[in-house]
DNA sequence: GTCTATATTCCGATAGAC
DNA sequence: GTCTATCGGAATATAGAC
């Protein structure tokens, strides 16, 4: 199947967020998929061609956010950005950012250029989100949107990471207090 | 020796931070130290009980500047917190919390254990000093000092994975912003 | 595209001598 | 405490049949 190949990314990227990308094997994608490890070798000869592919997904995911949600007012861009991170946070997942930067150092090109890639595209977006809400008044803040932008960015991946040992309901806490400090008119309740 | 031991906590401690837990193994420990692989085992039967003393020596270094530094003004106990790690942005390692929490589903008991003493304790200290410091009139901030100390110790770990990514200069755009934020009367330059 | 079968390498771990 | 030697297993990867 063609769909066979997009499966073994899905799971790939479940895997590579639930126990970090050096800690799946290619029968963690083969057994549950009903496949024989060489068939996954046949969609993606090498790990990092497969880590690749979960990069480049991503990647377009966040375009399609961008595209689909650019005329929103900025605020509301950031609503549907913390939304994808609140769910992951019920799920017990960390975010690829959070789990391939610690990791990136045990990459290769081009694996690494890739997770390059994925961190300016968030930073990219969560820029232009800020900035637009501040210029219209919805979201007030101190110094560069970009600068804030890393600051949002690292309490959204951090909260993921820290709900793992502090609990389920440090990202409650950690973003609504993010929400408050930007005078943001919502709260994760109302996500 | 009995100076081995520490030998190998140490060089384990670089090793974790700079790759991961998951991505070192006897032989980098043993090799740069010119012992065998059954030495390192003699030591630390197995891996997770490396790991465990790796935390250990981490906890024993936090409970140290608590008790050294409990004394001092809080946000001058968060300018030495600050120090720590801007000197490892430097060496592009990333701290031990930011490289355990992302493999923390693929430790069991009792590292998992240890993990959580240890960010607790980190939480602990910056929860105090931060409160300290606005109780003394040094730093300002909105909500409960817990909720400001996850936020602070999030840009902290953040800004070292992300520094790995996007180029030194992040660690200290980030945490200059979250100094302004906090009102404090210093920046990265003065560290 | 998927299979069987296997090559190769590396890893964590242990036994027993010194 | 460190050594030599080795075990058992798992991991990534490939060759060739179907």
């Amino acid at each position: 199947m063609a769909e066979t190949r997009e499966q073994i990314i899905g799971l790939a990227d479940e895997l590579i967020r639930e126990r970090g990308f050096n800690a799946f094997s290619y029968s963690d994608i083969s057994e549950p998929l009903g496949i024989r490890n060489s068939a996954v070798h046949y969609h993606f000869p090498t790990k990092a061609d497969l880590g690749e592919a979960v990069v480049d997904a991503e990647l377009e995911r966040v375009a399609g956010f961008r595209r689909e949600l650019g005329g929103l007012p900025g605020d509301e861009q950031l609503k549907q950005l913390v939304s994808v991170f609140y769910k992951s946070s019920k799920l017990r997942l960390i975010c690829l950012m959070g789990s391939l930067t610690p990791d990136y150092n045990t990459f290769e090109e081009p694996l690494r250029g890739k997770v390059g890639e994925m961190c300016k595209e968030v930073l990219s977006w969560v820029t232009e989100a800020l900035g637009k809400a501040r210029e219209e008044g919805r979201l007030r803040f101190e110094g560069e949107a970009r600068d804030r932008a890393l600051l949002v960015i690292s309490s959204l991946l951090s909260s993921l990471l820290l709900s793992r040992v502090l609990g389920k309901e440090t990202f409650q806490r950690m973003l609504d207090q993010v929400l408050q400090d930007l005078g943001a008119a919502w709260r994760i309740k109302d996500i």
